[in-house]
Parts: structure tokens; C-alpha cells; sequence
RNA sequence: GGGCGAUUAGCUCAGUUGGGAGAGCGCCGCACUCACAUUGCGGAGGUCACUGGUUCGAGACCGGUAUCGCCCACCA
């Protein structure tokens, strides 16, 4: 092995071989194990959410594969609808063209062209993650039996009654031209202006005041309401009032819709182009004025002063109108939200139309069902509540999109604008019995890309066919996403697989948090924070990561302070940390549920654990070059790591089973580095090297080395596959192993190391014992490299036995020169000590120790000592503890207080020999 | 307006049924021929946001307050 870890030399290679080999397709044997990926956008690139999610998923994947599970991480693309179309659409105005220019069917062309070329980089970079998706397996959510199975379910849920078109209020994108689903639609509070007018009885006698924040929609006013309990304006329901500017007479009605408490308690209302006003339109059975057209300017409905004027320009002309009739009241500053649409960021506006959609009740309610009763369990727990709180509420929903990019909506019309819905339009014309020389024109809308993501779990297995993947992998085990798509995905997954796939679409949903930066910023283009996971695995430059995140961005002047905190943060630009760093970072971050700063600090020192691994197995690997035919001899030591790997095999175990990779992690990098290397490595030198040491007992060390190691490798190689796949290759043939990849190995039981209390004790002891001087070598600024001699004082029968098992592990790792057992009344020089239980460890001074510094040390452990042990004495002395607590936990504090008091009096005793040198 | 989450070392975060607060990074000191300076050894550093309560005992459980964050919602 080379001398430093370098991930450059032995990702990618290895990548390929696993790809190459198809390991990563289901083995055919087990019980099935499946997670369907949450599919990219497909002219998207991985971000560090991806990254992060993907890790998590390839985890999982790699865990249960190696456990023997039939195992199965579903890749694919989708086709994201209106991103895509945005992002094609800007390329051909970058071109002077236009989607309109083109055309329908060469645009689409066109987008299928671009889709070809943008989404093989997310699958390469999903390969330089190491993620072992079955690529054989790959979809895409257009392709035709994907497409097949969209027709499918919208053709059986319109014959169900539960797709159904209508002419209602949609929210309406003016720029991108298309209705939006609710979801689609934030809410952000911006400050606007509240206006205050008059509007006159038609009687002549007076007014009323309304207030609004959206003056042009006046245009379509067909009523005035008012509280049915507000005396103020009881006897003017039923009136009229004369609209300005328009001319109509329009009725003042009364609805409990109306907050008499709000401004003067009069609300205009305009059904067309408001959720509210249009249900207390219904109610009062008041017309629908429709005044804008799909850019959202002023159509010819309107009067025509204002007819084809945008929004806002007809909102001025309607103000500085009715201010001229003197029917302005006032204008007040006033903070209102605002619906934007998600992609465009446009103001939308309720707007009239024909859509379709889906009647989500019938739907819902086994959807909420299914997770009430368990069948489906949110981890963590919590965003259950999150599911139900918006399940219980849901609306209806807008399935259809004004776009040409997404499934076309399998819908025909004849010349009466008859509806006619099959998979196609033969399938039409025989349905209904209708001609060939009937005319049919296909809806010209697609669905959203939702409607077909919430099939995925299926239509990825070949539904509505009754494919042997359908029946083994649906429904899946578990679904790994952010809660962002709580509603946009996962519900209607579960809604979709409950009605159509028959069972709900997977056991288990594991939420986990949003990567944000280092400041917990979200993290996003136009903020300039974004940080590309593959420039984290090989590096970047700084001026290559300036360019990345300055160049195209919509708000230009954003880029000076965007530059100066790239330079401020990366002053070097960013170094290589490789792929196994990586995923080791977001599992250490991957806490249950909660948001993740990303923090470079970590990163860089996983990539030291990395290379720690690394150095650990070239340690092995030195001291395993031969073979030996001597029968191994397990020491104590060798039995001690054999015990500790058994606790983190189970460990991990436990942490996978909850989802827990912070912790799996954790309890992996302590074994690895504080047991493993720090430890169990330097107490196989002695054995190892030392000439008294039989073949036997090198033996025993070398048996140890390499069972260890070649565990350990298993045991981390769902998180760091990499480096592991790499080190395995080269340890197996010592371990006398034939398997061509580690992550086709089995993933190591707790059996497979025996469990030894009595070792763990021996080998703490000289942990202790070592510690102790180190402590004193330490504190007393001793070279480390220096051997002390140890006068030992209380030695017990124990002390004694280990003394004699481990005293060449003490010389050696804890570089001690001599141990020397005082009886009772020896006489000690004077020393530095330590405490091991009663045993007291005595470094003799002789000018290597400064007095005072060990007063000092001594001293400050007494203290410590006097308040714990008054701590535990005040808390004994105190009956309800004594009376109420458990017997084992007083008698620990019983222990402990004796404890206390000799170790006291021990360090009182050498703390008086000081005081009688000076 | 409703709901959810967070608050623990300088920073980023663990802390699983209540029984003497931990890690990584950073900081200070000592040490480079012997797997690894991407290292080793030692050390300093915390009123667990505040406040009541339950309990023999609370970082953890319950009530309240503060600050920050997120989600949902039709007040013109």
C-alpha cells in the first residue's frame, strides 16, 4: 500500500469494476430490501441535499445488502415539467428563438435533445458518490411504460369519478402561463398599500367604504359585502351600489365571511379573481366578471380606458381615477402576503379557467389511514403529525399544466366540445363508438410532474404489468427525503400506491434534515453559498469555485459580496477530501430530523480518519506478511479488541436499525482510532517485536490483526465504501479470503466475536496503569520518549497477578523503565503519583520533577476529590435519598464516598512527604 | 391565527426508559527515524437559555417566559 491515502488514485477505478461486475442489481436471495431514489430533476446537478440524501440511501442500501437482504436501490430521472421547459425556453431566447417560434412538436424535440445531454451529469456524479443503484434498472418518468402507466391511472380515475375537469379559480402564473397546484404557490409578506374607496349607492344618499389591496380588480366587482349581525349597514343589505369607473349596479349582500371588526366592516367583492370573494359569489349566486387575460392585463370585459393594460399599469389608472371622483378615501402602508409562483416568482393571480382535477378526499382518507395505524411509519415519529395536519385539510387538486414538456393529458374533444378519455385516441374511438370521420382533438395541457412522481414506487416495477419486480420490491422499505416534499411526494405516493399498487408504497419514511452552510443559510445560487459535492471530493481552485458561483446570476449586482465571502471563507479554494470523506461527514451530520450546518471543519477531519484507516492497515499489513503454521495464542489484549469490536458490532447494528448513522458513525470512528490504533495496535508491538514472545503469541497478535481489520472493513464499508473496497482487496488473501468485493461480503453478527469480560478488566487495568503516568508526564512536561521507573504502593494480590501478565505492555506502550512493588513500609523517594483504584503509581523525582508543579497537581485533584466526596456524603446524609432511592444506587454512593476518602487520604500522605522535602 | 422544532464547551453537534455532562474541530504545552505530523501524548474550557413545578434526585419529565428558525392558514 502506497504510504498516503490518496481517494484520487482508487474511487473512480474502483467504481467502474463494481458497475462492470452488476453488483449492484438485487441478488435474487433473501427477503427484500428496496428504497425507490427520490428522482432528480433530470437537467438538474447533484447538490449537496442530494449528496447528502444519497449517502444516506446508499448506507441503507449497502447495509442490507451485505446482511443478505435481496437488495434493490431503484435509480432514475424525472422529468421536473416546468423547470425543464424553463430552462430549454431560456436557451432558445438566448438563441433569439422562441418556444412559441419553434413550435409544439420540434420545442419538445428540442427538450428531449437537452434531457439527453444535462441528465447523464447527475449520473455521474451520483457514481463518484458510490452509490450502488441498480443502473439496469434505471427510468426515467417519460419513458413510454412510465407514460403507460400515468394514462392508466388518470383514465381509471376519471372513470372512477375522481379526476373531473371544471371551470374554477386556479392560481395562475401570467409569465410562465399555466395554472399551479396550491403547493406550488408561497405565501411571502411583502409591504404593499391597503386603498380606502368610495363606493356610491346607486340610491344617490351616500356611500360605502371598501378597502383593498389590489385596486384594478374593482373592474370586477359584482357585489358589496357586510356582516349579516352589523348594525351599522343592516338596512342597506339588499341595495345597490353603483360601481365607479364601471357603471354596474352591483347588490350589497350580507356574509358572516365579513370581519365587521376589519376596516369599515364593507368588503368588495370579485369572484373571478379572489378564493374568497368567489365562494361568497357561489353563495349569493353574483356574477363572474373574468377582466384579465393569461398575461394578467386588463381584458375586454373591462371598460375599455382600461382594456390591455397590465396589472399594476391598470392598478395606477384605477387609483388616479377614482381619486379624481373624489372617491379615494386614503391610502395606507400596509404588509399583506403575496402568493408567488415557486419557479417563476411571480405575483399569480386567481384566475377563471378550465383544469382538471383530481378529487382528493376518496384518496386521502386510506392514506391517513395508513399511517394512523402503523402500516406506514414516519422516522422521526414526529412529521406524522405534519402528514395529518395537512391531509385532514387537503383540497383538491390541480392536475393540469398550460405546458408542452410532461405527459399530455390522455383527453379528447370532439367538434361539441364533447369529452372523451381513453389511453389514446383509437382507444377513444372504439370506446365510444365513434367514426373516423369524427373529429377529435387531443387537451392540449400535461399533467403536473407530480402526478407522475407519485407513481414511482410503482411505475418503476413495471405496473400496471404484474412484474415479478412488482411483486418483490413493492412495496418498498423505506423512503428517504427531506420534509419539503412531504405533501408533494410523499402523501401522494401514499395515496396513489394505496389505490392503485395495493398496499401502501413502503413500510418506513426517514426524514432527514436540509443541508444549510456553515452560517445556516440555506443554501442557493442567488445567495452564492452553494457548495458542489464534487468539488468537495477533488478539490477546487478558488477562482474556478468564484466563476462557478458568480456566473449566471439573476441578480447581477449580488456579485461583489458573493466574491468577497467566497474569498473570505475559501481563501485557498477548496482541497481534495475524496468521496469516502464525504459520506462519512454526512452520516456523522445525519441527526434524526433536524437541519445541518456543513461545517468544513468535519470533513477535513474525516478525511484524517480515512487516512488513520489507511495507516491502521498498513500497520496490519507489515506485520502480516508471513505465514505462519504455529497454532495462534489469543492474549489478553488480543481478547480485549475482540470483546470491543463485539460491543461496536452491535452497536452499529442498533444505530442502522433506527436510522442513526450519526451515531453508527460515531461509535466507528471511536473504535477504529481510540481503540484500535490507539490501543490494541501498540499492544501487539511488544508481542510482535519482541524476541521472548513465542510464534504462538505472534501468532495469536497477527490472527487478531487481520480478523479485526478485516471486519472493521466490513463494518464501515456502507459509509466509507471506497477506501474500504480498496484495503479489503489487498487483506484478504492474508486472511485467506476468496470473495471478489467486500460489499459482497457479509456484513459482520455479533457473534462472530466472543464476548470477554475478564479480558476487558486486565486490559483496562494497564489502560489505567498507563494513563495514570502518562497523566504525570504530561503535567510535568516529561518527553514522552523518556522511560520512567514506577514505585507501585498498596499493590494488592490483583495488582500484583496483572503486574506480572502485563508488565511487558506497560514497559513497552507506556515506556516504563522499571516497576518496583513497595511492601507495606517502604520507605518511597520522593514522587510523583497516580492513582489505579488504591494502588498508588510513584514516579520518583530525582530532578526530573519540579515540586511545586506536582503540589500543584496534587492539590488540584484533592480539591476535586473534597467537593465530590462532600457532593456524595451530603447525599447520603440526606434520609429521603437514602429511604427512597433504589439500594444500588445507594450503595454506589456508598462506594463511592469510600472511594473518595482514601484516595484522599493517599494524596494527602504524599502531599505531606512533599511539603517535609521543602 | 394555528402547528412544529431549536437553545449543552470558542465553533458544529451527541446525550436512547430520570442516578455524577461527551465527541470532532479550534486553543495551550510536550514529542518527528520505530503504520500514520492527514500523527502521538497531556491539558484548559460548560449556572446544560430563563423560570416555576414533579421527584430522594432533572440536561432529560410537566407548566410558563425569552430568543431564533421552519411549516400551514381566506381577513379585504
Amino acid at each position: 500500500m502506497e504510504k498516503s491515502y490518496r481517494p484520487r488514485d482508487i474511487e473512480q477505478r474502483i467504481y467502474r469494476r463494481w458497475e462492470e461486475q452488476g453488483w449492484f442489481a438485487p441478488s435474487g436471495e433473501g427477503e427484500p430490501y428496496c428504497i425507490v431514489i427520490p428522482p432528480p430533476n433530470v437537467t438538474g446537478t447533484l447538490h449537496m441535499g442530494h449528496a447528502f440524501q444519497d449517502t444516506i440511501m446508499d448506507a441503507l442500501t449497502r447495509y442490507h445488502r451485505m446482511s443478505g437482504r435481496n437488495t434493490l436501490w431503484q435509480p432514475g430521472m424525472d422529468h421536473a415539467g416546468i423547470a425543464t421547459q424553463m430552462v430549454v425556453e431560456r436557451q432558445l431566447n438566448a438563441e433569439g428563438s422562441s418556444r412559441i417560434a419553434v413550435g409544439r412538436e420540434a420545442f419538445v424535440e428540442r427538450v428531449w435533445q437537452w434531457k439527453e445531454e444535462s441528465g447523464g451529469q447527475i449520473s455521474r456524479q451520483l457514481r463518484r458518490m458510490g452509490a450502488s443503484v441498480d443502473w439496469s434498472r434505471d427510468r426515467f418518468t417519460m419513458d413510454d411504460d412510465l407514460s403507460a402507466a400515468v394514462t392508466r391511472v388518470f383514465v381509471d380515475l376519471y372513470d372512477e369519478g375522481l379526476i373531473y375537469r371544471g371551470k374554477r379559480l386556479v392560481n395562475w402564473d401570467p409569465v410562465l402561463h399555466t395554472a399551479l397546484s396550491d403547493l406550488e404557490v408561497l405565501q411571502e409578506e411583502e409591504p404593499g398599500q391597503l386603498w380606502h374607496f368610495r363606493y356610491p349607492l346607486a340610491s344617490g344618499d351616500g356611500h360605502l367604504t371598501v378597502a383593498t389591496t389590489r385596486p384594478e380588480t374593482m373592474l370586477g366587482d359584482s357585489a358589496v359585502a357586510v356582516h349579516p349581525d352589523d348594525e351599522r349597514y343592516s338596512d342597506l343589505v339588499g341595495r345597490e351600489i353603483e360601481l365607479p369607473l364601471v357603471g354596474r349596479r352591483i347588490p350589497i349582500v350580507a356574509d358572516d365571511y365579513v370581519d365587521p371588526e376589519f376596516g369599515t366592516g364593507c368588503v368588495k367583492i370579485t369572484p373571478a379573481h379572489d378564493f374568497n370573494d368567489y365562494e361568497v359569489g357561489l353563495r349569493h349566486d353574483l356574477p363572474q366578471y373574468n377582466i384579465f387575460d393569461h398575461n394578467a392585463a386588463i381584458n375586454d370585459s373591462a371598460p375599455e380606458a382600461y382594456r390591455g393594460l397590465d396589472r399594476y399599469v391598470a392598478r395606477d389608472r384605477v387609483v388616479a381615477d377614482l381619486e379624481a371622483l373624489g372617491l379615494l378615501e386614503k391610502v395606507e402602508d400596509y404588509r399583506r402576503t403575496v402568493p408567488r409562483g415557486d419557479r417563476s416568482g411571480e405575483i399569480v393571480e386567481p384566475y377563471l379557467t378550465d383544469q382538471w382535477y383530481v378529487k382528493i378526499r376518496p384518496l386521502a382518507e386510506p392514506a391517513i389511514e395508513a399511517v394512523e395505524s402503523g402500516r406506514i411509519r414516519f422516522v422521526p415519529e414526529n412529521w406524522s403529525k405534519t402528514y395529518f395536519d395537512w391531509m385532514h385539510k387537503i383540497q383538491d387538486w390541480c392536475i393540469s399544466r398550460q405546458l408542452w414538456w410532461g405527459h399530455r393529458i390522455p383527453a379528447w374533444y370532439d367538434d361539441d366540445g364533447n369529452i372523451y378519455v381513453a389511453e389514446s385516441e383509437a382507444a377513444v374511438r372504439d370506446r365510444h363508438g365513434l367514426a373516423a370521420d369524427v373529429r377529435l382533438e387531443q387537451d392540449e395541457d400535461v399533467l403536473d410532474t407530480w402526478f407522475s412522481s407519485a407513481l414511482w414506487p410503482f411505475s418503476t416495477m413495471g405496473w400496471p404489468e404484474q412484474t415479478a419486480a412488482l411483486k418483490t420490491f413493492y412495496p418498498g422499505s423505506v423512503l428517504v427525503t427531506g420534509f419539503d416534499i412531504i405533501f408533494f411526494w410523499v402523501a401522494r405516493m401514499i395515496m396513489m400506491g394505496l389505490k392503485f399498487a395495493g398496499d401502501v408504497p413502503f413500510r418506513e419514511v426517514y426524514i432527514h434534515g436540509l443541508i444549510r452552510d456553515q452560517d445556516g443559510q440555506k443554501m442557493s445560487k442567488s445567495k452564492g453559498n452553494v457548495l458542489d459535492p464534487l468539488d468537495l471530493i477533488d478539490g477546487v481552485d478558488l477562482e474556478t469555485l468564484l466563476d462557478k458561483r458568480t456566473r449566471g446570476l439573476m441578480q447581477p449586482h449580488l456579485k461583489p459580496a458573493i466574491e468577497k465571502a467566497t474569498r473570505k471563507q475559501f481563501p485557498q479554494g477548496i482541497d481534495e477530501y475524496g468521496a469516502d470523506a464525504l459520506r462519512f461527514t454526512f452520516a456523522a451530520l445525519a441527526t434524526t430530523g433536524r437541519d445541518i450546518r456543513f461545517d468544513l471543519g468535519r470533513i477535513e477531519g474525516y478525511k484524517h480518519f480515512c487516512n488513520k484507516l489507511w495507516n491502521a492497515a498498513r500497520y496490519v499489513h507489515m506485520n502480516t506478511e508471513y505465514a505462519s503454521t504455529a497454532t495462534p495464542e489469543l492474549s489478553d489484549a488480543d481478547r480485549w479488541i475482540r470483546a470491543r469490536l463485539r460491543r461496536t458490532i452491535a452497536a452499529v447494528h442498533e444505530h442502522f436499525s433506527r436510522y442513526r448513522l450519526d451515531l453508527a458513525a460515531q461509535a466507528l470512528y471511536d473504535f477504529t482510532w481510540h481503540e484500535f490504533c490507539d490501543w490494541y495496535l501498540e499492544l501487539s508491538k511488544p508481542v510482535l517485536q519482541a524476541h521472548e514472545a513465542s510464534e504462538e503469541q505472534k501468532e495469536g497478535a497477527r490472527h487478531t490483526l487481520l480478523d479485526v481489520l478485516e471486519a472493521l472493513l466490513r463494518l464501515l464499508h456502507p459509509i466509507v465504501p471506497f477506501i474500504t473496497e480498496e484495503i479489503w482487496q489487498q487483506t484478504k488473501l492474508r486472511v485467506g479470503l476468496e470473495g471478489e468485493s467486500v460489499m459482497l461480503r457479509p456484513f459482520p453478527q455479533l457473534d462472530d466475536f466472543a464476548a470477554d469480560e475478564a479480558a476487558e478488566q486486565d486490559i483496562d487495568w494497564v489502560r489505567e496503569f498507563i494513563l495514570g503516568i502518562r497523566r504525570i508526564r504530561g503535567e510535568m512536561d516529561i518527553p514522552p520518549g523518556k522511560a520512567l521507573p514506577v514505585l507501585l504502593r498498596n499493590a494488592d494480590v490483583d495488582d500484583r497477578k496483572r503486574l506480572e501478565r502485563h508488565g511487558a505492555l506497560l514497559a513497552r506502550v507506556g515506556r516504563v523503565e522499571s516497576v518496583c512493588v513497595l511492601a507495606g513500609d517502604d520507605e518511597a523517594p520522593p514522587s510523583a503519583t497516580a492513582l489505579l483504584g488504591d494502588m498508588q503509581l510513584l514516579v520518583p523525582m530525582r530532578g526530573l520533577i519540579d515540586v511545586d508543579a506536582e503540589r500543584a497537581r496534587l492539590g488540584k485533584q484533592r480539591d476535586k476529590l473534597s467537593a465530590d466526596l462532600a457532593k456524595s456524603e451530603n447525599k447520603l446524609g440526606n434520609s429521603n435519598f437514602v429511604n427512597n432511592a433504589p439500594a444500588e444506587v445507594v450503595r454506589q454512593e456508598q462506594t463511592r464516598v469510600q472511594d473518595f476518602k482514601r484516595q484522599l487520604a493517599q494524596i494527602g500522605e504524599q502531599l505531606e512527604r512533599l511539603d517535609s522535602l521543602s
